[in-house]
DNA sequence: TGATTAAATGCAACGTTATAACGTTGCATA
DNA sequence: TATGCAACGTTATAACGTTGCATTTAATCA
């Protein structure tokens, strides 16, 4: 029931860092929850495309807004926070801790934790997967007879492109 | 100058998780200080204890609430997060960016990236030290021309104590 | 010592992020 | 037509954090 004629193929890259269009992306995002019986409704797929529109780490009110601007209808806080709360639960979308935004995962196909590189200067945030990390931390999860659920990974600092461009 | 007579020893032991009396740490934060110049304030100690007392992350207005009960002079968040800043300035403290908590640091000595175990049952938080860990995400930076600042790494989940209660 | 200055703190108001509590819509099924 | 259920709407408020400016405290020095 593909609303979109794109046809979803995820990316084998692990490190591809989702240079994709949003489009595909979206698509993408609907055949997995298709798969899954879960169901990427209009809004939560409105504000996936927002996201992945936006290109950098975007907060809940600033979806608010956009919203109101693209629809005649404007929705309130607790809804776009119980979209992103499903896009989450998906594994479509991550939160970024250090900076109370959210960002579309460029791989929602693969279960894995995502490592965050956050420019301070210009705000964009660069998503990897380092498998080897994940090994560490259950490693050291495991020393201290913790289960782990979840691994929050940020790093802050200034990006390749900013670095060029002279900012401190 | 120390006000307090115990003899600020820093453990060598880099997993130790703080095992040390408060007054033990906050001696030590205060000799820390006094080398660098910097100020810790009658205020900025007494948080300082707080959060040591406390045993847990604690949340800047739960501070708030403390120094109320404890002083006659009750003190406005401003001052408690400036008190924040300048503890997390000197790696005296650390925010737990998940929960939007403090954590005193177990080795303000030492200067690295702490590595957080976070139990959503009893809110308990684990702080251990990887070297390892941080080296990983170094060459992670390397790779994509980032330079690290700071590092954030969370880990929700359930703890051994939590576990072995029958926790789920 | 008192004057000078910088740093720290007090305080009111405000801004931002997130959730509680309750009600409504729309669709599926019997 | 009732009933059930998931998603969504609405209002208010909780929780977290900051700005701007006044006041106090503490370090420095004539």
């Amino acid at each position: 029931m593909a609303l979109l004629s794109i046809k979803p193929r995820p990316c084998t890259d692990p490190n591809c860092r989702g240079q994709h269009a949003p489009a595909e992306r979206v698509a993408l995002a609907m055949s997995l929850c298709d798969a899954r019986g879960a169901q990427l409704t209009k809004l939560r797929r409105k504000i996936l495309e927002l996201l992945w529109e936006s290109g950098r780490p975007t907060g809940a009110y600033e979806l608010v807004e956009a919203l109101k601007l693209r629809d005649s209808r404007p929705v309130g806080p607790p809804t776009v926070y119980r979209a992103l709360e499903f896009l989450i639960s998906q594994g479509l979308v991550s939160k970024i801790e250090s900076r109370n935004t959210y960002i579309p995962c460029a791989h929602p196909e693969r279960r894995h934790d995502c490592l965050f590189f956050i420019c301070s200067n210009c705000g964009a945030a660069i998503e990897l997967e380092d498998q080897r990390l994940e090994g560490l931390i259950s490693e050291d999860a495991a020393l201290i007879g913790f289960r782990a659920t979840r691994r929050v990974v940020e790093v802050e600092g200034t990006c390749a492109r900013c670095i060029a461009a002279g900012a401190a």
